[in-house]
DNA sequence: TCTGGGGTCCTAGGACCC
DNA sequence: TCTGGGGTCCTAGGACCC
C-alpha cells in the first residue's frame, strides 16, 4: 500500500498559513523574476488564472483588488515543506519525499487499520501542526496512489482510497488519459489517435505492445495501472548534475554582467555540491535572449561544456571553467536574459579523491588540493553562521545589479530570519 | 513594457573495440 | 541473391515530472 501526500496549492497556502485574513481570497504566487503563475489557491482557479500564465495578463485582477500576489519565498517554502515532511514521518517509517510539496509514505504490507481513517488522521495531523492542507490519495502502487490523490483533489475530499478492484475500476474509468503521471502533453495525441482516452483504457493496453511503440518507462505505466508496482524499488540515487539559472530582471549586452551572473550560479552550485559531498567533471554555460522579443532572427541561446581536469567542487576552479565556457559562447550586441550554470557528471567526493590518490602521486598537488578544500569549508562555514554573502568572490559582483531578478512582492522569511518573525498584537 | 527553475530517464546513432 | 556477432561509451534529442 502507498499512500500520496499531496499539499494543496502549496506555495499558495504557505502564504496564509501567516496571512489568516487571506482564507478564502483568491492568492497566487509568481515564478522567479515575477514572470509567470506558479501557484493558485482554489478561488484564484475559479478566476480561470491557469499555471505557467504570465503576470502581466492577470494584473487587472489584482488591480482591483480580486486576486493577492506574492513573489516566490523559497526560503520560505523549503522550511515549510520540511515541517510537513517531518510530520509524515510520524505516520510511515518509510517517506519518500517526491518533491517540495509531496511524498509517497510505503507502508509495504504494514497494516494501518482502516486506511481511509488512518490518511485522515495523517491529513489532521499536518493541518494542525503546520498550517497547510493536503490531500491523501491511497493505493496498490505509486501511480494509482497519484490518480487516487486528483480524483480527492477534484472531488474536494480529503481521502481518496481505491485498494480495492471496483474503486480503482469506477475511478480510472472517469480519469483522463493525459492526466494519469508519466503521460504528458506530446504522448497524449499518439495514445489517443489509437482510440485511448481514459486511464481505463491505458490500463487494458498490453504491455509489450506499449514497450514497442512507446517506452519502457510507458510499458511500466501501464502495468502500475493494473496494480503491479514497477516504481516501487527506486533506490534514490544522489542527482548527477546541479543546474542553477536565472531570468535577468532586465536585460544585457555587456560581458562583464553575464560575467558576474555566471560567477555568481557558478559559486551558488558549487556550495550545493559541497553540502551534498559531490565533485564536478565539468562545468556547462548556457546563455540566452528573449524568445518572446518581436525580432525573432535576433534570438540567441548557446552553451558549452569545459571539462575540469580533476573532478571538484572547488569554487575557485569552477569560476574559471565557467568563465572559460561564458567566453566561448559569448557574442556582440544580443540582449541577453538568461543565464544558466550547470555542473556535470557528479560523483562522490571520498570516492574521486581516493581515485585520484591510487593513480596520481604526486603529493604536492594533493595537499594543495586538501588547503584548498579547508578553505572552501571556512566559506561555507562563515557564510552559514553569519548569513548568505558575508564572504563573497569578487567576480560575482556586487548587490543588486540589473540583472539581478524582480521579487518586489515577497512575503517575509517568517520561519527562518529572527528579523522577520511575525509579529502577534 | 511584461513570459520560471530544476531535475530525471530513455533511445538512437556513431565511434570504437575484439 | 548473399555482406558476422557482440560489446562499450558518448552525445544529442526528446520525453517526462514538479
Amino acid at each position: 500500500m502507498f499512500m500520496l501526500i499531496d499539499c494543496n496549492s502549496f506555495f499558495a497556502s504557505c502564504e496564509r498559513v501567516f496571512r489568516p485574513d487571506l482564507v478564502g481570497r483568491a492568492v497566487v504566487v509568481l515564478s522567479n523574476n515575477d514572470g509567470v503563475v506558479v501557484a493558485r489557491s482554489r478561488e484564484a482557479k475559479s478566476f480561470g488564472i491557469s499555471m505557467g500564465e504570465p503576470y502581466f495578463r492577470i494584473k487587472r485582477f489584482v488591480e482591483r483588488g480580486e486576486v493577492v500576489v506574492f513573489s516566490s519565498n523559497f526560503e520560505l517554502y523549503s522550511d515549510m515543506s520540511r515541517r510537513v515532511m517531518r510530520t509524515l514521518e510520524q505516520f510511515c517509517p518509510s517517506v519518500d519525499i517526491y518533491s517540495i510539496d509531496e511524498a509517497f509514505l510505503d507502508f509495504g504490507g504494514m497494516s494501518v487499520g482502516e486506511p481511509v481513517v488512518y490518511g485522515r488522521e495523517i491529513a489532521d495531523t499536518v493541518f494542525r501542526w503546520t498550517g497547510i492542507p493536503v490531500s491523501v490519495g491511497i493505493a496498490a502502487t505509486r501511480t494509482l496512489a497519484k490518480v487516487a490523490n486528483e480524483s480527492a483533489k477534484k472531488s474536494g475530499d480529503v481521502v481518496c482510497d481505491i485498494l480495492c478492484e471496483s474503486d480503482r475500476l469506477g475511478v480510472l474509468r472517469e480519469f483522463d488519459i493525459g492526466d494519469v503521471w508519466g503521460i504528458g502533453r506530446r504522448l497524449v495525441v499518439p495514445l489517443r489517435r489509437y482510440g485511448l482516452r481514459t486511464a481505463l483504457d491505458l490500463s487494458k493496453v498490453e504491455p509489450l505492445w506499449m514497450r514497442k511503440h512507446f517506452s519502457i518507462m510507458q510499458e511500466r505505466t501501464v502495468r502500475e495501472l493494473c496494480g503491479e508496482s514497477c516504481f516501487d524499488n527506486d533506490i534514490p540515487r544522489a542527482r548527477r548534475s546541479i543546474q542553477v539559472s536565472r531570468s535577468f530582471g532586465s536585460a544585457t549586452s555587456e560581458l562583464s554582467d553575464l560575467e558576474e551572473a555566471v560567477a555568481s550560479f557558478a559559486t551558488r552550485a558549487a556550495e550545493k555540491a559541497r553540502s551534498e559531498g559531490t565533485v564536478a567533471s565539468a562545468v556547462y554555460v548556457h546563455v540566452n535572449t528573449s524568445w518572446y522579443k518581436k525580432d525573432k532572427d535576433s534570438y540567441y541561446s548557446n552553451g558549452t561544456a569545459t571539462t575540469l581536469q580533476t573532478p571538484t567542487s572547488n569554487t575557485i576552479e569552477i569560476l574559471a571553467a565557467a568563465r572559460k565556457s561564458l567566453h566561448q559562447v559569448f557574442v556582440q550586441n544580443k540582449q541577453y536574459k538568461k543565464a544558466t550554470v550547470i555542473l556535470l557528471n557528479l560523483v562522490d567526493s571520498d570516492l574521486a579523491l581516493s581515485q585520484k590518490k591510487l593513480f596520481d602521486d604526486d603529493s604536492y598537488s594533493l595537499l594543495r588540493r586538501e588547503k584548498a578544500g579547508r578553505l572552501m569549508c571556512s566559506l561555507d562555514e562563515i557564510n552559514r553562521k553569519f548569513g548568505r554573502r558575508t564572504v563573497y568572490f569578487g567576480a560575482e559582483g556586487e548587490q543588486n545589479p540589473a540583472w539581478q531578478a524582480n521579487r518586489n512582492m515577497m512575503s517575509p522569511r517568517y520561519t527562518t530570519n529572527i528579523d522577520e518573525l511575525p509579529i502577534v498584537r
